[in-house]
DNA sequence: CTAGGTGCAAATAATTTGCAGAGGC
DNA sequence: GCCTCTGCAAATTATTTGCACCTAG
């Protein structure tokens, strides 16, 4: 991922030279923001430079589209759109019939959903496109939207970091529980540590999220991009709820397993797709730290199940448990 | 919805003439199967009509989608294609790069989430589209697929089948088990009428089934149309687990209750979505029978809250014994 | 000097439209 | 006879291309 400027306009598809009239349209391009028509371009070109050819537009249009710059999109109207792929997260789009705006989102689920069907057909995607039309808020009420989008790196690693942090709120309570209930001191320990590393995670997740809003004061105001329902509800949550109905010190260790896996999924899967580097090296730290917990669980899950055995079966059958700790 | 193709060539936009030559157009239309491009179309009549011209193919295109016997689908080709909407429920689809044909799939899932991305933001959405693009099996691995595509009504409707037996089944095994572990008799009769209820639509639909099975003798073994992970899942499956895991009668009709409301939204939202009659038909009326269960069961439920209610609390706060039973 | 970049005009490609004639009710 | 359908050819719209010229490395 290219994160600078100077960077992306320094590249080139199969080798090109550097001209002045490319690097204009380039610039102009960047500038803007939306969804721009090869019309709206030359438009805003022939402001600043009337000799300029709407072939020429077309060309660059689609050497940007070569080196990555650009993203080709289709609105169904007869024509394409582009969008600028500088620090722009992969997304889906919302287009208004009336107002032929478009608003961009993205979610995981139905990004895991879409993964899901083209492997039940043995179909191997490489890209997917989401459209929802309709109406939008403003066409339907009159009135103004209460906060418009902002820059989509900065409003992906908004939601991440929700996400994450909710996560880790709900790990530390699922590992000061699970301390609480655990009789054997060795796995109370255990529980312990993890609950202190989970503090420390949200600490510096909630450090990262208030140097955002400092970047953005209308950051927190601004609509929902990411739609990530697997990591919140899925995860820790449950886990601490199934904890408060009564487990053993063995069912415990599962479920930590389960959800350190999820949780370490999670960190991975968005740390890769922040376009803020910042961001993206918590996450993929975090995503270590996690899967190095993960395995701490592991060990301490054999250890624990190897003392029982020579006492007494676990309650449920060994697959289970072998599935678990896979 | 219409169903019959004669109902179907009879509809009229705003009032409009019969014509030999839009008659011809849209029966050869709607003998083909798949996604036509206009051009496509003009030279399938040309085969049985030299006299026919493109413009008219064109007017008569925009025709059928104003009367909803076609639908306009854009696979950013630069141009538009066509499939009939007759029989055919609206659906997604996979696009192949390489050979540039297309398949079809339905998403309960992803609609589901597509909706309540609308919802959150603000968005009355009217349509969506998902379309995944990759390589199709065939392409990647140069073999024949196993089966092709059939008609998008049959394959709903037998998706929709698997999906409500395997909900049935896994609904007369909660009740089965629920009735075994039901010390109060009035209870326990509840749940048995309820099991033997489940065990009559259970052998209706199989015996449904089996009828489409005899229409498309290849059925089975076409791929999956309709994905939903919603019911066969989250429904009495998992409530039949926790009752194995040790529940009071209160939890098991709170455990019912749950079930039988989704299991009566599956079945009215899938009714409505059946093309064909007959399906529509029996998953309306089952819709209507879980509904009267759901009905039962929250009855009992508040006979038996109301009974306990002098002797002992409920194991968890009212409050989600209220929700449930709301 | 030379591979690309650029402008202009012409070409393409899908689709729409103006208009005059044809045909059903 | 009126109203709509139809064919034909021309128009429109978005995009691409051929070709001669220009310019940076």
């Amino acid at each position: 991922m290219t994160t600078t400027l100077s960077e992306l306009t320094r590249l080139k598809p199969t080798g090109g030279k550097r001209s002045s009239k490319r690097e204009q349209i380039v610039n102009v391009f960047l500038r803007q923001e939306g969804h721009l028509s090869a019309d709206d371009l030359v438009d805003l070109i022939r402001r600043e430079d009337q000799r300029i050819s709407r072939a020429t537009v077309y060309r660059t249009l689609q050497w940007m589209v070569d080196a990555g710059i650009a993203r080709k999109v289709d609105f169904g109207e007869g024509r394409f759109r582009f969008e600028h792929s500088y620090r722009q997260p992969r997304h889906f789009h919302l287009i208004c019939k009336t107002c032929h705006r478009s608003f961009e989102f993205l979610s995981s689920d139905i990004e895991a959903l879409v993964e899901e069907v083209a492997s039940a057909r043995s179909f191997s995607a490489s890209q997917s496109v989401v459209q929802i039309y309709g109406t939008c808020e403003e066409c339907r009420t009159g009135r103004q939207p209460s906060a418009v989008d902002g820059h989509k790196d900065l409003l992906f690693a908004r939601d991440a970091l929700r996400i994450a942090i909710a996560t880790e709120r709900s790990g530390l309570e699922f590992y000061g529980r699970a301390a609480r209930i655990t009789r054997d001191p060795r796995g109370r320990k255990v529980f312990e540590d993890l609950a202190k590393e989970e503090k420390e995670h949200l600490s510096k997740l909630t450090a990262r999220y208030n140097e955002l809003l400092q970047r953005d004061p209308q950051l927190e105001s601004r609509p929902t991009f990411l739609f990530f329902k697997g990591a919140a509800h899925g995860l820790f949550a449950e886990g601490a709820d199934r904890l408060a109905r009564g487990v053993n010190d063995q069912q415990a260790l599962l479920i930590g397993i389960r959800c350190e896996r999820g949780s370490h999924r999670f960190f991975k899967k968005y740390g890769e797709r922040f376009e803020d580097s910042e961001g993206k090296q918590i996450f993929l730290e975090f995503a270590d730290e996690e899967r190095q917990h993960l395995e701490l669980l592991i060990r301490e899950y054999r250890a624990l199940v190897k003392r029982q055995g020579h006492r007494r079966r676990p309650g449920r059958p060994g697959s289970s448990a072998a599935r678990a700790a896979r």
